[in-house]
DNA sequence: TTCTCTGCAAACGCTTTGCACGGAT
DNA sequence: ATCCGTGCAAAGCGTTTGCAGAGAA
């Protein structure tokens, strides 16, 4: 998981992006990159508050939201959760049913190219697919031997 | 839109998924099969309260969560709001970001085939591609002209 | 009677908004 | 002095829950 990026590499892909460099948003972005498990709002707040005792959700919202503005992250929709996400190039999101882990699938082809568009132009997608992951599935053939 | 289909068949649609036909769930089952527009909770709501004044939402989102678990009708998740399909095949969803309409659109192949799976046992899926829809992208065409 | 469908009101969870403070330029 | 990042509190919105009343079997 770790990765240990340089605080100043961090920096100028904010700036990059267009982006001031805030403490925060450093710690925002270092956690994304650290932690590519697709993190809510609050499971980033949860963990960061930790260090940063004065963090604010409103500032983790303003954030995020930003960060999608200037597509350095992706956003996912959940049952009525937002998921964020730094890995940009397109892929399929696979959701357990069971243990609730997100994981990132590689599409074998571009999805416009299996869709029927019927003259819409596409701007981005998500695919999410809901099952049994890998995991759960090893567990339960233990628990059935 | 309007589809005509007698209360009697309605009746059977839901007796043969197990679902006891009331006269409510005939009116949502209904509205779902002459609204083909991926209505959400409130939409439904507003229209059948015309009809029916002591309609309470409640009774909606009873209702289509049993639909949902019975396998007579998908949900979608956009930001924030549920949706509903009677439209069961595998598909994908298209959202104007202009106008807000949702269209359904065919897959070439199944998108299981298209995703590397990695060991996961999939159940369900759902591909929302955001974009211009060919409505709107004809009235910027008029628009410029 | 018993079971389940219905509906009101309250609670709930995630997100947004309004506003004020404080730091940076 | 101005702009912008931050943070608290409140509001907003979609949804769920608890419970009571109505209706069917």
């Amino acid at each position: 998981m770790m990765q240990n990026m340089p605080v100043n590499d961090l920096k100028s892909v904010l700036e990059q992006k267009g982006i001031y460099p805030s403490y925060h948003r450093i710690k925002i972005l270092k956690y994304l990159i650290e932690h590519r498990t697709h993190p809510s709002v609050d499971m980033i707040y949860k963990d960061l508050a930790k260090e940063i005792p004065t963090l604010s959700k409103t500032t983790i919202y303003n954030t995020l939201k930003l960060f999608v503005k200037k597509g350095l992250t992706i956003s996912i929709d959940f049952e009525g959760e937002t998921r964020y996400d730094i890995f940009i190039e397109p892929h399929a999101h696979f959701k357990c049913v069971k243990c609730g882990r997100i994981y990132d699938l590689p599409l074998r082809t571009d999805l416009c190219q299996n869709v029927e568009l019927n003259g819409h132009s596409p701007l981005s997608y998500q695919i999410v697919i809901k099952g049994i992951c890998k995991h759960c599935l090893e567990a339960e053939g233990e628990n059935a031997s």
